[in-house]
DNA sequence: TGTATCCGATACAGTCATGTATCCAAACCG
DNA sequence: CGGTTTGGATACATGACTGTATCGGATACA
């Protein structure tokens, strides 16, 4: 097994998982049917069978290709931020870095808030998957929260909820309304201000 | 069209709709085939399209009749509540009250969390379908708040956010933590802490 | 340059869901 | 009590997806 041959193999893996993420949006990962998604990657169903076992295992796939990516995304922009940067108060400089995490790892942008919700369902009823995408879920909220924390804490300010909850109450709303921003077609992005209300309410700044 | 015959049909129509709100939180909107709906209604697919022209339009039965429910047992339990209960403050009363909303209207009973986001998705795919869930929880979510808001006023409190962002927080909130119960198979009813921590940060108690 | 291997295409058989068209029984009405 | 209507069952034709088994061409390697 060469190089050049694993890394053929390896274009196919992706180009068939990137168009089975657009179709899962698009159509749900049921109705996504194999076949539409070898024909939308441009090729037919032997490529994908000699690639995957299954669509349940290509969705595995995803997940865990999500994962690292979230991780590295994640780190990166975080990384970006100047440590204490030009922002003028305490609260902006925890709203900054809490935009950044949602804004590269969190994934807003329409097909990840559909696909996730799909998957999230899909996991229900697939046991064998469930695992998986609550082990991705759990690293990117740790990752996220210990940022979070540690800007809290170097700048002195506290939660009025337990910081544990913190993430679940920020994601949950910030998926949900993202997704009202699909459905409705309101212009996007009014999220940002709910979550910068909902920061200002529970950061308590230091005296 | 006798009053008997039109009990007949409504009598059959309830199971199907019960029947399939079963199988949409068991196995997917679109996985539930319209004879599996049937089958499980103890009818053939006779019944179901003598009944409804399509899944979709029985979808929309689902949700008109789903709406009428929540308003109606939403009323009904804020009904219940004596007005200045037995609790010992303000906050007690309004915690009871969304606890009560919660309980009563936003289904956080496995089936409906499932069921919600089986259809959130769907809606998003049967353009024909949206309005009409849209509106259910746009009624809903008017409701609750102004019940909340009530109790609010008549209490002296005070919100950290705006009135109108509490029940997208609250609601994205239970439902995310609630299927995060189903899921990870943890034992239920965690949401009812998250939630009153959630409450305690955001409301101003009166001096 | 010839040969083995790898990878994706093609062909095929089987399953399942859909929607319609027809049929039968029971309830209703005169 | 007999005809008519209503509601649901049955039968049928069709189409789609799945998974496998086989084939062919390109690539790597000797």
């Amino acid at each position: 097994m060469s190089a050049e041959v694993s890394t053929r193999r390896q274009l196919t893996r992706d180009r068939l998982m990137a168009a089975a993420m657009v179709l899962f949006a698009e159509r749900s990962v049921q109705a996504a049917s194999v076949e539409e998604i070898c024909e939308r990657a441009g090729f037919t169903r032997g490529a994908f069978y000699s690639n995957f076992e299954s669509k349940e295992e290509l969705c595995l796939e995803i997940v865990r290709q999500r994962g690292e990516q979230l991780v590295l995304t994640t780190q990166e922009a975080l990384a970006a931020i100047p440590e204490a940067g030009l922002t003028q108060n305490t609260l902006d400089e925890v709203l900054a870095k809490i935009l950044v995490l949602f804004d590269a790892g969190f994934s807003l942008d329409e097909h990840w808030v559909l696909i996730r919700g799909e998957l999230r369902l899909y996991s229900y009823r697939m046991p064998g998957f469930r695992p998986a995408l609550l082990e991705v879920e759990r690293r990117a909220t740790e990752l996220a929260l210990a940022a979070i924390s540690e800007t809290l804490t170097r700048q002195g300010a506290t939660l009025r909820i337990p910081l544990a909850e913190l993430m679940p109450v920020m994601d949950a709303y910030c998926e949900r309304a993202r997704m009202n921003e699909i459905l409705t077609g309101s212009p996007i992005g009014g999220w940002r201000q709910g979550l910068e209300h909902l920061l200002r309410a529970l950061v308590v700044l230091p005296a």
